[in-house]
RNA sequence: GGCGCCGUAGCCAAGUGGACCAAGGCGGGGGCCUGCAAAGCCCCUAUUCGUGGGUUCGAAUCCCACCGGCGCCUCCA
């Protein structure tokens, strides 16, 4: 079955196949390095790495590449206030992005382009669309002008002649333009407030490139024309993506990319989670408070990318406990595949296997119906459980492996146990033997007929933040979860 | 003012004209299992999908109105 994806470019769930037959080139806008991501913005990150996992998952290839934005107004205006330079300030920001995102399974991208890296290559665009007539300068500045484009604001479904100039535009920031429509391509000119810490070189003397310029030039750089998949926030519709369309598509006359895909904002406790105002928390945050990584994965791409995602202390416990149903799930099938009878295969595993991975497929071909994927999932894991329940451990071993490879191959979109397995805590040699000894001595008392110390030894145990568990194949002992 | 989204059980969240008299997760109640627990399983927890109309043989799903919440409208993922 074919993927179906929502293209914001025609406002339509589309059937979605690479035009390079089995190879996905996506272009993934990436965070502004003046301070650490919050959580909202690894929600965009993370349906991404979904679609990512999942075009993989479906045999594809693909090439991505996610940009730093380490040149705008915010990286400026904080290297300025520190009195660093911009690589210098910026530095610390990326390595945090870097280490959030391998925390939260984010897998890595073929290319993470820096803006500053590529501004002779801006202003090289910038220059064809003098060329053709699409931009004009003023004042040492490059403007963009939108009347020459004609599908300008079609992605946004905007009606230029209906665009006005907004309140945000109106105030500091105002320069020379035509038209108060047009947006800045290179912002030249004298900006003492920036000091020097972003000048660079150009035909029209000293000055730094506009925002949406990066994207666009960062994709023709790394990617075929039109590639496939372009995708970011919502709030990237207007004006960041309708720009970089004008002018990609303006300077080489080619359509940009083929669909746009838009993942909805996280809300924090029900408010939009904004740094501006305050209200967000970053991973940091989260794991201070004894939260894992898994967690809040879970979490975070438990809905579908398109519906908003209201971020809660409460949501995420309730994440945390089924990351350890799913735990406990694969725990015991792995208990059941390394059981005697290897050969045997009587149970009805294979059939739920191959309909769970067919029902989350079906869920995920429809524009990444991820709800109803995880959905699938659980079905599996309660309908394995029971015939696990039934079966003899002898019966089901060859079939738990089955199982277990389905449980894998779902998690190689999810990703969440994969993640989970790495956050297992360590215990020191020392708790672990002493553990280990007390375990044995309740089973001792136990065997015995002594419930009255097995129990009080459990209590001891239960205080030392471990948990015991008595299965038909002896004593079973591990960390207790957090609350 | 323009463009757009959402309102489904205690909480989170699928489903968007009948083929499921509404998935799944978390929580809660009862039971099985257990020395007791834990884990797991079984049953129950929305005769109903913001409200009111309408279309239709049939609507959570389409249309209209209203109520409530939210996003964007020039450098926010």
């Amino acid at each position: 079955m074919p993927l179906r994806l929502y293209n914001t470019l025609s406002r339509r769930v589309e059937e979605f196949r690479p035009l390079d037959d089995g190879r996905v080139s996506m272009y993934t806008c990436g965070p502004t390095v003046y301070d650490r991501a919050h959580i909202g913005n690894f929600r965009t990150f993370l349906s991404e790495d979904v679609l990512r996992r999942y075009l993989e998952w479906k045999g594809y290839r693909v090439v991505q590449v996610r940009n730093l934005t380490d040149v705008d107004d915010r990286t400026i205006h904080a290297a300025v206030e520190r009195g660093s330079s911009l690589r210098e300030l910026t530095e610390p920001f990326v390595e945090a992005f870097f280490t959030d995102h391998d925390r939260l399974g984010i897998e890595r991208a073929e290319h993470y382009p820096r803006a500053t890296d590529f501004v002779p290559e801006m202003v090289q665009l910038v220059q064809k669309l003098e060329a053709r007539g699409l931009a004009y300068e003023v004042d040492g500045s490059v403007y963009f002008d939108i009347s020459k484009f004609p599908g300008y604001g079609q992605l946004a479904q905007l009606d230029p002649g209906s665009l006005k100039e907004g309140e945000r535009a109106a105030g500091d920031e105002a320069y020379e333009r035509d038209d108060a429509r047009d947006f800045v391509l290179w912002k030249g000119g004298d900006r003492p407030e920036e000091g020097d810490v972003a000048t660079w070189d150009s035909p029209w003397g000293p000055g730094r490139p506009g925002w949406h310029l990066e994207c666009s030039v960062l994709a023709l750089t790394h990617l075929p024309q039109p590639f496939d998949l372009h995708s970011g926030g919502v709030d990237l519709i207007f004006p960041h993506h309708t720009n970089e369309i004008a002018q990609a598509e303006g300077a080489t006359g080619k359509p940009f990319a083929r669909f746009w895909l838009h993942a909805k904002h996280a809300l924090l406790d029900g408010r939009k989670m904004s740094k501006s105002e305050g209200n967000y928390v970053t991973l940091d945050d989260l794991m201070e408070r004894g939260y894992k990584p898994s967690a809040v994965r879970r979490l975070l791409i438990s809905g579908h990318y398109r519906m908003e995602l209201n971020f809660t202390l409460t949501g995420l416990d309730d994440a945390a406990r089924s990351v350890e149903r799913l735990l406990e799930f694969r725990r015991r099938l792995e208990a059941a595949a390394a059981g005697e009878g290897k050969d045997l295969s009587s149970t009805a595993l294979p059939e739920l296997a191959a309909r769970a991975l067919k029902d989350f497929e079906l869920a995920l071909d429809d524009d990444l119906n991820i709800a109803e994927a995880w959905g699938a999932l659980f079905v599996f894991v309660r309908e394995v459980n029971a015939e696990l329940d039934r079966a003899g451990p002898a019966e089901a071993a060859a079939d738990a492996r089955t199982a277990l490879a389905a449980l894998a191959s779902m998690d190689r979109v999810l990703g969440v146990l994969a993640l989970a397995e790495g956050e297992a805590a360590e215990v020191p040699e020392e708790k672990r033997r002493w553990i280990e000894e007390r375990v044995a001595a309740r089973t001792a008392a136990r065997a015995g007929g002594d419930y009255g110390r097995a129990d009080a030894i459990r209590e001891e145990l239960v205080a030392a933040g471990v948990e015991v568990e008595d299965t038909p194949s002896g004593s079973r002992w591990r960390l207790a979860r957090r609350g």
